[in-house]
DNA sequence: ACAGTAATTGGAATTATTCTTGATATTGGT
DNA sequence: ACCAATATCAAGAATAATTCCAATTACTGT
């Protein structure tokens, strides 16, 4: 399905449904604003940029459709120290850099080949279903 | 100070005063609960094992205490997801996996020599203050 | 011992999130 | 197209972890 706003620049497509998931106006929605505001929003965030498409849209239902998509591994929820959640829509395995000078998120990629058993003293028999890396820390202009 | 409690077969010594804190009777039970639990409990656990010996304590002052102990770099505080805060004593760099299976957190520590920024592609200039790696997974007896 | 500061307590307040209920919308079968 | 079954949504109440606040209590330095 085409998008019915061919007036905003930013113009994403997005499916019926994903990963079995039925794709309602909402989560649509929802899921637009994630693809447009890279900056890690949380849900209330997201609930006030929905807001200008679905006037009536609910802040329980932006959760709904937010957990929906973690739930089909359409999105990742990603938490900060006990901070209200936030979402990204990049899907790959990467980490978080906070920057705590300016409060930004920066998405950090792992360099091709790491492996964590390399790295850490794993306990005997782990296997590992999820990785969560997350540093703190400044950006230092050289 | 020596603990005036010798009957305890597992006997911690607490100084006065640790790294400028002064160590009042609250938060040298914090503290020796830490030691002595080293499952990483939440404030709530705590709470209720330092009870035994301090009954008129409160779940505010426990809070305080913990945080009082985390700001002077005696005790870290660790959050998985957006459960409860956990705290552990163990002050060396290291991660944590969490059995999903049965709910325990085993520590992690790196391998020896492994740099963070050989294994992640960092922002430029990124100077990193702290590190928190959370593994979640299974234990597969092979 | 006294004044000033820090810590503790108990309860109220806060905040993010989840739950509940009734209304709406969608799907699949006939 | 119609109907029943199911899924989703909205609004507000409920929950749980944590923090805040005001009143005591404990400690420190002089």
């Amino acid at each position: 399905m085409v998008s019915q706003f061919p007036e905003n620049s930013a113009e994403i497509e997005i499916p019926d449904e994903i990963s079995g998931l039925r794709m309602t106006r909402q989560r649509q929605e929802v899921y637009r604003i994630l693809q447009l505001e890279r900056n890690h929003p949380t849900a209330n965030d997201v609930f006030m940029r929905v807001k200008d498409r679905l006037p009536n849209i609910s802040l329980a239902t932006v959760y709904n459709c937010l957990e929906a998509l973690v739930q089909h591994g359409i999105i990742r929820q990603v938490n900060f120290e006990r901070e209200s959640s936030r979402y990204c829509p990049n899907l790959s395995e990467h980490g978080h850099f906070h920057d705590a000078a300016t409060g930004v998120i920066h998405d950090v990629d792992f360099k091709p080949g790491v492996n964590l058993a390399d790295i850490l003293n794993l306990p005997p028999g782990a296997v590992i279903d999820d990785v969560e890396i997350t540093l703190r820390g400044k950006l230092v202009t050289l």
